[in-house]
DNA sequence: CTGAAAGCGCTTACAG
DNA sequence: CTGAAAGCGCTTACAG
């Protein structure tokens, strides 16, 4: 490949000054031109582990999420990459898969390879292995040391499920989760649900069925339903859960409880999940505005990477969305 | 951060000493003893680029895919992410979204961040920015010049879905696709499919709907399909459409005329996708070994940058899996 | 086995 | 405005 001074020789002027057209500085429109000339001819291609070296900037920020297998990561990992493209940044892939072992290495990784900043999207308790003088945002979780937060309004969704289910005509709501409990941001989908239940005067009741191991404990969720059931109707008319995905088993074992939905009882989920990222909703859901979390994100990384003022929490906009399962407000 | 300078000096011995037990070269115990207690004490962590810029060796590689909102492509890429993991390597992660530009923009980066290798699924007519001297693996593409390919066996699920529908009593079947004519690996379940059909001496007919345009020119397939029933019957009793994301919308079609899956008309789609990518097959479907083409394909490209020697074309198996839309054979 | 030194391809003061 | 030179943090022959 071409270097610098390649380009240099055959313009017939100094390295010097074919970096100061390489970074849009001010040279005579002569060497300007003669160096752009040899450029081409060359096909010279900037080496950026040379200027990385030189100068600290990689112009690369590295994303790490639990697994994009989980198409809500999935999608904002997405809708991140376009930001980053049109920022000029890269980014490194990093699945932390639930492992603490795996996200200490990227973490570490992330110093060896220089990374300008990182947006993550972390469960464990890494943050011994947080070294405060990388550029930082996190989504979703609040650490108590003073790191960037992006989130939706969880407690607001979790309110408006209440609402709606109501609103749909049911009396005896249920509210479901799984899932670490250290996700102290989506844990306030349920504070947000039994805070308005209360308000509403509404008879609910909170179960949590702690971290999934891929099965969403499903048969301890079965048990529960079906011991909550008298005479073929389930004691619940209206329930409302973590995550879509979640919903999506709920439904499955509603479905094999012989219970119709929507006119037996109501489901809300919580993501808004598309078939395929595309189509129609996969059930009624409180959406999150995923793109705008992506954009904020990467907004705040690269402005925390350019020591420019950010807010340290910002708190994004939930809606209800239609998807069958409720009996449309 | 603690440079390799800074070890050396805490240790008492030269750069290049300190150098080579980070590279597990050999140096006497006692300086091994010192240079490590120096590197644990300073927290010293080796900085890449440096190295980069001396060995050409980034540990890096781009993957380059459409869209990781498919989620086909979102099971790819995170596969791929484990395998590179495992292997010690980082990944870029570059979507082109069918954007010639971005692209030929992530192709370019790719030479100026000195990426190690890169493994793509594209569509465009990229070639020309093709460099021959960076290893490359394409999936489901294989280009004219003689770049490595892995990829399933398209032509034979094509074959598996006529044979399933005709199991399961089909007489009439229909192929639909859509998408870029330049995927020409996938073009194949066409074929094989047809060939099929042929063997079996059973009526089809293959129908190309083009390019989707996020809408899998929906309104296209939902006239066609209408102008082939008779009295609220359609012609065709088994249907087997190139992806599943098509064969949901072609599902959703047929409930909106009326047609009873499977009992009225078989639907096979290709891929294998499951709820959520994880939970039950979306529907009956030619299941492509993912997890096997990402191992494949990041086992290709290392053994390429190491100058190993690499079979040019894989093509790996695919099964049929009951997802509840054909009268299970 | 170890140290001193050159060099990878850039950027950036510093003179001129 | 331009050139010559130092230096970013490593690795790797080359002497000793």
């Amino acid at each position: 490949m071409a270097t610098i001074k390649d380009v240099a020789n055959d313009a017939g002027v100094a390295v010097g000054t074919v970096s100061k057209v390489l970074n849009g500085q001010h040279v005579s429109a002569k060497n300007k031109k003669k160096v752009e000339a040899s450029i081409a001819k060359l096909g010279y291609q900037m080496n950026y582990y040379a200027r990385g070296l030189r100068t600290n900037d990689t112009y690369t920020i590295a994303v790490i999420v639990p697994d994009i297998l989980n198409p809500f990561f999935a999608c904002l990992v997405s809708y991140i990459e376009r930001e980053l493209y049109q920022r000029g940044y890269k980014m490194f892939l990093c699945q932390s898969q639930k492992d603490v072992a795996k996200e200490a290495y990227y973490l570490k990784l992330v110093h060896q390879n220089r990374v300008d900043g990182i947006i993550g999207v972390t469960y464990n308790e890494t943050e011994p292995y947080l070294s405060g003088d990388i550029p930082m945002v996190m989504i979703d979780r609040h650490f108590k040391t003073d790191i960037c937060c992006v989130s939706s309004d969880n407690f607001h969704g979790g309110e408006l499920a209440a609402e709606y289910l109501v609103a749909g005509g049911s009396k005896r709501l249920l509210f479901i989760r799984t899932g670490s409990t250290l996700e102290s941001e989506t844990l306030k989908r349920g504070q947000g649900f039994e805070a308005s239940c209360q308000k509403q005067g509404v008879v609910y009741k909170m179960v949590d069925f702690g971290d999934d191991t891929e099965s969403y404990s499903e048969a301890d969720i079965y048990q529960y339903l079906k011991s909550h059931m008298q005479g073929g109707v389930l004691f619940f008319d209206g329930i409302y859960t973590s995550t879509d995905g979640l919903a999506l088993a709920v439904l499955e074992l509603l479905r094999q409880l012989g219970i119709q939905v929507p006119q037996d009882v109501q489901v809300i989920g919580h993501d808004g999940l598309k078939h395929m990222n595309k189509g129609a909703y996969l059930l009624s859901s409180i959406a999150q505005p995923i793109k705008d979390m992506a954009k904020v994100s990467v907004d705040k990384a690269i402005r925390l990477i350019h020591k420019e003022p950010v807010d340290q929490m910002t708190i994004l906009p939930v809606t209800f969305v239609y998807g069958g399962t409720t009996r449309q407000a």
